[in-house]
RNA sequence: GGGUCGUUAGCUCAGUCGGUAGAGCAUCGGAUUUUUAAUCCGGUGGCCGCAGGUUCGAAUCCUGCACGACCCA
């Protein structure tokens, strides 16, 4: 919808095109971006080299014969000088400008009497006429719902926004580059699911009309990858957009991206010394010195990170091991810490109490070990109990950031596993996955995987307290049209 | 799903006790040949989120709804 603040805009642009000035051309060729006209300013202004360079108008300073402005490209600004008695009548054209607008400038480059690195302007022409106003240049942009809905005005507005963005590709690519380098092998593996699984988690459900069937998107990809173990492939990973059909708060997002990866031979604790490991690489490579902020507490980062016993830990809370409790027990303490236990399985009971009276209090890096098995059907029972599996999770702030088995690859027990997962009800499992089975029966080696939110990950390295500021374009509430 | 808070000009925000809707920035006109959030002078710009209700009178009080943020489940 157009509003009055376009009038004028529409105006001049109209006055551009009377003039035979596309206000739309097709390129430029750019002999230097702002950083390097800075970096090379030296050699730049002795020689009085022309330089070539292009940016969006950021604010303008009239003075009647001159004017200066201050253009933005990605990753900088420089400010430009224009002045009558160089430019002659083309120094008019530029009443016909905005903020906002993208312009190429040739000139040579110079420093104002106050310091400031400018290019005094030969020849400008328009690369883009912009329509639309740009938020406030003091006060940036603070409305979050416009932020979020129009994140290209977020990042125009606020530049520690796109820095923020630009860390967390930053982060994705090590993760790469650490897992490349110890030969891991990077895989896709399909979105578009007939059986879903691999989480606890309601599904997004479609339909394939071609196939005339129904269809899931992925909630986790634990189970093709696994499939590519049983395949030969001996270490895999997977950076994947997982979809999990709940609400949105700070810490979820209905599309995240996981990292998932696996490792043949071996088992839970040699994930956790890669886990770690990684971790402490990502740390380094964003130049954060083994400390971190999140929500302003500071935890250090030194490895190995602290390690606790599920049941143990939460024996210390209850008085209880929850190993041995009957369900009355497990739903008396549900009752006494305030959890609405009605509806869950006894499995999710326990990690209830285990999230609200454990999990929350652990602010740096822990890994818990040993969970269940009643709550961990892909898990491998533990090597020293039977009670348990060989799993862990890291947590910190709060928050779970890693989940991590010795992988249980006996198909029998797998089956059991699943099917007594659907005589609970459990969410996220209301089928076997046969094909899985049937992958299993023709032999996993022993191995070890984990899956790292990395939507999460990124929150914590980059001191961000809601999700919604490390994804690009976090899901909303479709936007109502109140105007008729 | 529940609670709290928010929604006023393009942006950032005021708005007293219910009595003519404001500021800064942006925008428009004028002045200005080294400014830096340029400055100075003068203008334009409003379905006060939407729909009802109370009232002589509602941005303001009440109800419902929409969207958002935070907290809880």
């Amino acid at each position: 919808m157009y509003h009055s603040g376009m009038e004028e805009r529409l105006k001049k642009l109209r006055k551009l095109k009377e003039l035979g000035v596309n206000p739309y051309p097709y390129k430029f060729e750019r002999s230097h971006n702002f950083q390097q006209i800075k970096d090379k300013f030296g050699a730049l202004s002795e020689f009085a080299e022309k330089v070539a360079t292009c940016g969006r108008i950021l604010t303008v300073r009239g003075h009647g014969k001159t004017l200066f402005a201050t253009l933005s490209d990605e990753r900088d600004r420089i400010q430009i000088y224009l002045r009558k008695d160089e430019l002659g009548n083309q120094f008019d054209l530029f009443q016909y400008f905005d903020v906002g607008d993208f312009i190429g400038v040739k000139g040579t480059v110079f420093k104002t009497k106050t310091g400031e690195i400018t290019v005094l302007v030969s020849e400008y022409e328009l690369l883009s006429k912009s329509l639309r106003p740009l938020p406030e240049k003091w006060h940036g942009l603070r409305d979050v719902e416009i932020r979020y809905r129009q994140r290209y005005l977020d990042l125009i507005a606020n530049t520690e926004v796109r820095d923020i963005f630009r860390k967390r590709t930053q982060i994705i690519n090590s993760i790469r580059t650490f897992l490349d380098s110890r030969g891991f092998l990077e895989v896709e593996t399909p979105v578009l699911q007939t059986i879903y699984g691999g989480a606890a988690a309601n599904p997004f459900k479609t339909y394939y009309s071609a196939l005339e069937q129904d269809t899931y998107l992925r909630i986790a990809d634990e189970l093709y990858l696994k499939r590519l173990i049983v395949g030969g492939f001996e270490k895999v990973y997977e950076v994947c957009r997982d979809f999990r059909n709940e609400g949105i708060s700070r810490l979820h997002n209905p599309e995240f991206t996981m990292l998932e990866f696996y490792e043949s031979y071996a088992d839970y604790t040699d994930i956790m010394k890669r886990v770690e490991q990684l971790i402490e690489f990502l740390v380094d490579q964003i130049g954060l010195q083994k400390k971190m902020i999140f929500l302003d507490k500071e935890v250090g980062l030194e490895i190995p990170f602290r390690r606790i016993r599920y049941t143990e830990s939460l024996k210390e809370k209850l008085g209880l091991d929850v190993l041995d409790a009957k369900e009355p027990q497990i739903d008396k303490e549900c009752e006494r810490h305030g959890i609405d236990y009605k509806k869950l399985s006894i499995g999710s009971k326990i990690d209830k109490l285990f999230s609200e009276l454990v999990q929350k209090e652990i602010i740096e890096p822990t890994f818990v070990l040993d969970y269940p098995k009643i709550i961990s059907p892909l898990a491998k029972t533990h090597r020293d109990d039977e009670r348990l599996v060989e799993r862990f999770e890291l947590i910190m702030f709060g928050m779970e950031i890693a989940n991590a088995f010795s992988e249980l690859n006996d198909p029998a027990e797998q089956r059991r596993r699943f099917e007594s997962q659907i005589a609970h009800k459990e969410e996220g499992i209301r089928q076997v996955d046969e094909d899985f089975i049937t992958a299993l029966e023709h032999g996993m080696p022993p191995a070890g995987g984990v899956g790292i939110g990395l939507d999460r990950l990124c929150m914590v390295l980059l001191n961000q307290p809601s999700i919604r500021d490390v994804i690009l374009f976090p899901q909303l509430r479709k936007e109502t049209t109140d105007n008729p």
